[in-house]
This record gives C-alpha cells, structure tokens and sequence, in this order.
DNA sequence: AAGAATACTGACTATTTAGTCAGTTGTCAA
DNA sequence: TTGACAACTGACTAAATAGTCAGTATTCTT
C-alpha cells in the first residue's frame, strides 16, 4: 500500500480544485463544479476522487448533502505548508537555532497570507541584534522569499550555513556591500561568497 | 424606512443561526437546515429572512443553488464587531485620530482571532510617542478590553476624549500612578478621572 | 503476463434542495 | 383604525445535485 499522506499530482489537483471554488465562491463546489474545473465529463470520475482524498483524511464529505465538502486540517498543510517546512528548522538572528512551533502561531496568522505560500515563512527572532530596528528577541517575521535586494531592507541571511536577520547595506564607500545589525554591541558582516540572501523582511508580530 | 444596518432581533438570530452551520459543519446551511434551527415549518420564513438579509447587505446567495449563503463583510462586521465599533473611528499614539481603515488589513489578521471578538481590536498607530516600547508610526496593535492592568502593561487609555497608547505606570513614589510615553519628546500624563484604560496592546503588527 | 491501481466515460435514477403560491397573525406607528 | 411591516404556515413544483451502473484505457508493479 502507499503512503497514507502521498498524493498524486492529479489528486492534488482535485484538492486545489476544492479550495479554489471555497476561496472563490465562499462555499464548497458540486460534483459538476469539480467536473467542470477538472476536465471531466462524469461524475464517477469526481467521486473516485474524493473517495481517495477522503480515506487519506484530507477532505471530509456528507453523503447524500449537497456542498458538503470540507477541507480537513491535514488538507489544508498538503495545500500550504509543505513548501515552508525546509525552513521551519532553522532560526535566526544571530544566535543557535531553535526548532520553531509552528503550532498555535501560524494559526494566528491568516489563511489569507497562504496565498504566498511557498514563498512566505515564519521565524521566531532569537536574539537581539536587531533591537534598534524593532525586531526583539521572541518576535517572530515573516520572511518572504527574493532575488532583489535594495540597500536598507531587512533581510534573512544564511553566514556559513548559520541564518541571519540583518540589515542588507550596499553604498559607494567602504565596506561596500555588508549586513548591518541595528545593535551597536553587535559587528558588521562582510558580504563574501558565505554569505546568501534568502528573503526580505516583510513583517513583523510580536504576541 | 428604518435604517439599513439594523437587524429585529430575529433577524439576527437567522444571522447567527447560518454562522453556526457555517462553524459547525464546515459549509452554508440549505433552507430546509434554517428552517429547523429556526423553529419554523416554512421555507418562506426563511426565505423572507434571506431576502432581508441580502438587501441589507449582509449575506449574498446565488438564485437556485445549494447552500449558496455567504457571509459578507458586513455580516461578520455585525457577528463580531459592534462592540468594537464605538473604537474604530477613534486612533491613537498621541495624536488626532484618524479614520481607520480595516479593509485589508482585518484579512491579514487570522479569523481565528475572532474568538476574541468583542474583546479584541486593531487600531493604526499615529504618532511616535511609544518608538522606544517597538511601537511605530503606522504599525498596527492589537487591543485587548481588559479590567485588570499591571505596571509596565502597554494600555489605550482614553484621555479626555482622546485615545492614546502608553505605558501604564503605578508605583510607591511620585507621581505613583501614570502613563508614560515611551519617547522622551512626550510628558508623562497624571491619572486622573478624565484618563479610562480601555484595553491592553497585545501585539504589534508592522507591514 | 497478470493483476492492481489510477483515471476516466455516458446514460441513468433518486434525492435533496430551492423556490412558488396563497394565504394568516400580531404589532406598531400615523 | 388602517396599513405597512415582520414573522409565519402548508402544500406544492421545478431544478439542482448526488449517486449508480457498467463499463474502457493506461500505467505501474510483481
């Protein structure tokens, strides 16, 4: 048998399908909904499939009762949180990692801000090098995945493999190009082939 | 006629009784489904209902689908936000208010906070007085209605009318009980009647 | 090479659900 | 005291929707 939580690309397809008629219209989708959006033209063919993605828990539905399918927790991490999980190891700041719950937080973040998904994620600040730009130890930011980079954003960096929330500078005079923690105990980071950018700051949540 | 955003109380209660199924079962209740929850024996009560409550602007439905009921903005606005709403025109940090704009920014807040609703609100910082607690121009804090305030708790206190955040501040030498401003450009303000503690900030949220 | 799983078809029925019609009752303000 | 409004009834029809049946084609595994 194959693993409970694997899906394949068209099966997750029909969850997206699901999701997007929720998102769209507010309500779950009919069978002819679903045939519709998936280039079906029989309903056996819908119900093959939310047989499958009911008996691998990711949706549940009535029998009998129109609309009636809901997208179950586990349905809603296949759909956004797989693509942040390679991060949520790793912490920043300037200090020794610290796994990060994501339970209860990312709860209090909206589902609305899944629509990054894949290009959004969460950390939890650990250490304060970052005081004087308001980011303190505990906070947590959002970091959003990017290839550009301006003098002054806020930035999250990998340094020899250790992650980073500095301040990304880039000027005319020496030292060029560096990271900047905005704490005067903390020193300059010289801008070497260590050294990669991984995303900008976008906001940040202090509970 | 009577004003366009006041519900009879039954009306209400058909408001409350579609977010209930929405809560509980994960998708709109069909008419059949409010016509039990509302103790009546007619389609047409609910119907009426429905007809009212769009016209109102408080639900939408599509003609001749299943379970088509939405919750609008403003229905949810009504499930959850009166009692914030004598607070949303109000602002904050020291300076004249300014109107606040929810839109977009409630969808950036989780709907999971809305267990709080009634307790819970988002005001927009104008002013810099609280810079040095991490509280900027323009950031967004979460107010908590609280009863019980300790020292060095971050408050929106209402003075004279006029709504400011500060640190609540009570103490055994002078001038014992106060709120200051985390910003050495700003006085401290004495307690006095004319000062009300309306909540306590319980996060911060900068975009 | 055979079976299992996946993805799919087309015609059909049964049930659920929305909506209509033609009313009644009670309340409250002009 | 009349008329608008709010709340409601019971029987009905029309439409939407779920689900069945009996298959085929393709790919992957053993």
């Amino acid at each position: 048998m194959s693993d409970l939580s694997a899906l394949t690309k068209r099966q997750k397809e029909v969850l997206e399908a699901i999701y997007n008629s929720l998102k769209n219209y507010g309500y779950p989708p009919t069978l002819a909904d679903l045939r519709d959006k998936l280039d079906v033209t029989s309903n056996q063919s819908v119900l093959d499939f939310l047989k499958i993605l009911e008996e691998k828990g990711f949706i549940k539905k009535e029998e009998g009762t129109a609309r009636s399918i809901v997208i179950l927790p586990s349905g809603y991490d296949l759909l956004f949180k797989p693509p942040l999980a390679p991060f949520l190891g790793v912490t920043t700041a300037g200090f020794p990692a610290e796994p990060l719950e994501m339970n209860g937080i990312w709860d209090d973040i909206s589902p609305e801000l899944s629509k990054y998904a894949g290009e959004v994620f969460l950390l939890k600040i650990n250490g304060d090098s970052m005081i004087n730009a308001g980011i303190s130890n505990g906070d947590y930011v959002l970091v959003k995945k990017d290839k550009e980079y301006v003098s002054g954003d806020i930035v999250l960096a990998d340094v020899d493999g250790e992650s980073t929330v500095k301040r990304f500078i880039s000027e005319n005079k020496p030292p060029f190009v560096y990271l900047k923690p905005e704490n005067p105990n903390y020193k300059n980071i010289i801008f070497t082939e260590a050294v990669r950018l991984k995303g900008k700051i976008i906001s940040v949540i202090r509970n």
